[in-house]
DNA sequence: ATTAGGG
DNA sequence: CCCTAAT
């Protein structure tokens, strides 16, 4: 029982220049540069890997290190009842909503500093709250990490600051939001691992999620809210900071048996714990220039939160396995070949990249572009200088708020960084058996769409029509990094039908009527559309068949 | 890498 | 969601 009649209710106004070649498209979508949205800044990863790792672990003292991320309460901007009409998802999908914290030792290598305990890296934007043991803002406690990780002293949250000027330090470390980067890859790629380690264990679906924390953590990551940029630390430069490298080296964990629902069924899976040892995580190069007469509270202040702005500034971890690049942000570390079992654990890679294509200060660069490999960028490449002016504003500490910068000689501190450690643990092992039944791949997370995301899909979809779902995809789930253009078409088939069932027969969250009209008017029109175009254009063998 | 459609 | 085939 179909009821189209509803369709007549609704017209809409289509665009008048339906769709263009392909070949066509593809030139004039300047702007629909994928944006490297991987505003999981910087330590996004990490703090997953180690959440994943150290989930469901309490019973096991085999904690590595303490990574934890801290989940601000940002004010999340409403969504206006009424989208826009352009970038719907603008507005609730913005990336970076979070701080990260790490916990590790530290050690600063520059001259005349050698400094060691745990520091709290705490690169908010907006300047809410003030850094290290100074913020209490919607601060997560940790978890208890065990003894292996407090007699290692580790847990001593020493901050490397000192105190008397905290105050002045809030605001400063603020992440630029570095919208389009010209030629990145969308995080809906590289599907490859998956396809192949995907296996027919997951027939059919499921309800419910993945491993709990897991997936918490992503959804909290979903909502995030825009961020004003503000470069207060533009003198130091952060084209140093354009990658450098950390092998790490992955030692065998331990296993425990859990059991645990995944998307199909629930079943019993060993759950086996990767140990990664990062050895010494480098920042590349950071090169701060100051004044004489400066405080040493400033210098490490500056320091910090170079190191913070670098992390979080446009910047992110990537990984490597084996060479190979792994891009797809929900696999499993299973999936990508992370594992405890694997021989080829040594090839583990991490990489601090930045993510926007900018090449920062690069301008003596030859390449002209972002140099990925290039561990260090040397100083005679940055034109970092310091107005006098704004340094003073930065630190009006009394020591030098009389005179002016320019008046001060400089001294130049490359300084780098190592920032965290991670203990290894006693190796354990488990049975050949368990390993096996790890080897399967997993399907990925399911996740219903919302009334809001069906709303963005159905406007872009008005717009653009069907069969364009990567431009549909950057239109307007940009920002939705779990939404790949698939995901939009097989959700569009989904709607399509939806609509047109009866509501009795309809499951999930109920998608207001309204757009499941919308749906069907607009499936119609593209509907017709598509064939008065392929009919408008015999192929010449077509006619000649004729 | 995208698109289309079946499973 | 996944998988495949065809672009």
């Amino acid at each position: 029982m179909v009821s189209h009649k509803c369709v007549e209710e609704f017209s809409l106004q289509f665009p008048a220049n339906a769709r263009a070649p392909r070949s066509a498209r593809r030139r004039s979508f300047k702007e629909e540069e994928i944006s490297e949205n991987d505003r999981t800044c910087a330590i996004d990863l990490l703090a997953t890997v180690a959440e994943n790792l150290l989930s469901e672990s309490e019973g096991d003292h085999c904690l590595v290190t303490q990574i934890h991320s801290v989940k601000e309460e940002f004010p999340v901007e409403e969504k206006p009842a009424t989208l826009p009409d352009v970038g719907p998802y603008q507005g609730s999908m913005s990336p970076c909503g979070f701080s990260s914290v790490i916990n590790g030792k530290v050690e600063i290598e520059a001259e005349g500093f050698s400094n060691s305990g745990a520091v709290v890296l705490d690169a908010r934007p907006n300047g809410v709250g003030s850094l290290g043991g100074g913020s209490i803002t919607s601060r997560t406690k940790v978890p208890s990490m065990g003894a292996a990780a407090a007699s290692r002293g580790a847990l001593d949250d020493v901050n490397m600051f000192s105190r008397d000027d905290d105050e002045n330090f809030s605001g400063y470390i603020c992440p630029r939001v570095t919208k389009k980067s010209p030629r990145s890859v969308p995080r809906v790629g590289d599907r490859r691992i998956r396809k192949i380690l995907a296996s027919r264990h997951w027939k059919g679906g499921s309800r419910h999620s993945e491993a709990k924390s897991w997936r918490s953590y992503y959804l909290h990551h979903q909502r995030s809210y825009p961020i004003k940029k503000r470069k207060y630390f533009e003198h130091i430069s952060d084209s140093v900071s354009d990658d450098y490298r950390l092998r790490s080296k992955m030692q065998r964990g331990s296993r425990t048996v859990t059991t645990m629902k995944g998307p199909g069924a629930s079943f019993v899976s060993s759950d086996s714990h990767v140990r990664l040892r990062i050895k010494s995580f480098r920042v590349p190069e950071l090169f701060v220039e100051i004044p004489e007469t400066a405080t040493v509270g400033s210098l490490k202040r500056m320091v910090m939160e170079a190191v913070s702005t670098l992390l979080s500034d446009g910047h992110r971890v990537g990984l490597m396995v084996q060479g190979k690049k792994v891009r797809d942000d929900n696999k499993t570390l299973h999936q990508t070949g992370i594992s405890q079992d694997n021989t080829h654990l040594d090839s583990l890679d991490f990489s601090l990249e930045p993510s926007s294509e900018a090449p920062h200060l690069l301008s003596s660069n030859p390449l002209g572009h972002v140099c990925e490999e290039l561990p260090i960028c040397h100083a005679s490449d940055m034109d970092t200088v310091f107005k006098s002016e704004h340094d003073l504003a930065l630190y009006p500490s009394h020591s030098f708020d009389k005179e002016t910068a320019t008046d001060v000689s400089k001294a130049l501190v490359p300084a780098a960084a190592a920032l965290t450690e991670l203990s290894p643990q006693p190796p354990r092992h488990k049975s050949k058996q368990q390993q096996q039944q790890q080897q399967t791949a997993q399907r990925r997370m399911r996740r219903p769409f919302s009334v809001t995301e069906v709303e963005a899909l159905v406007q872009a979809v008005e717009k653009l029509g069907t069969g364009r779902w990567r431009d549909v995809k950057h239109s307007a789930f940009e920002d939705a990094d779990h939404r790949t253009y698939v995901d939009l078409k097989d959700k569009w088939k989904t709607l399509v039908h939806t609509a047109k069932i009866s509501p009795q027969q309809r499951r999930g969250e109920p998608v207001p009527q309204e757009l499941l009209n919308r749906v069907l008017n607009a499936h119609g029109y593209w509907s017709q559309q598509h064939m008065e175009t392929t009919l408008a254009l015999p192929k010449p063998e077509s006619v000649l068949l004729l």
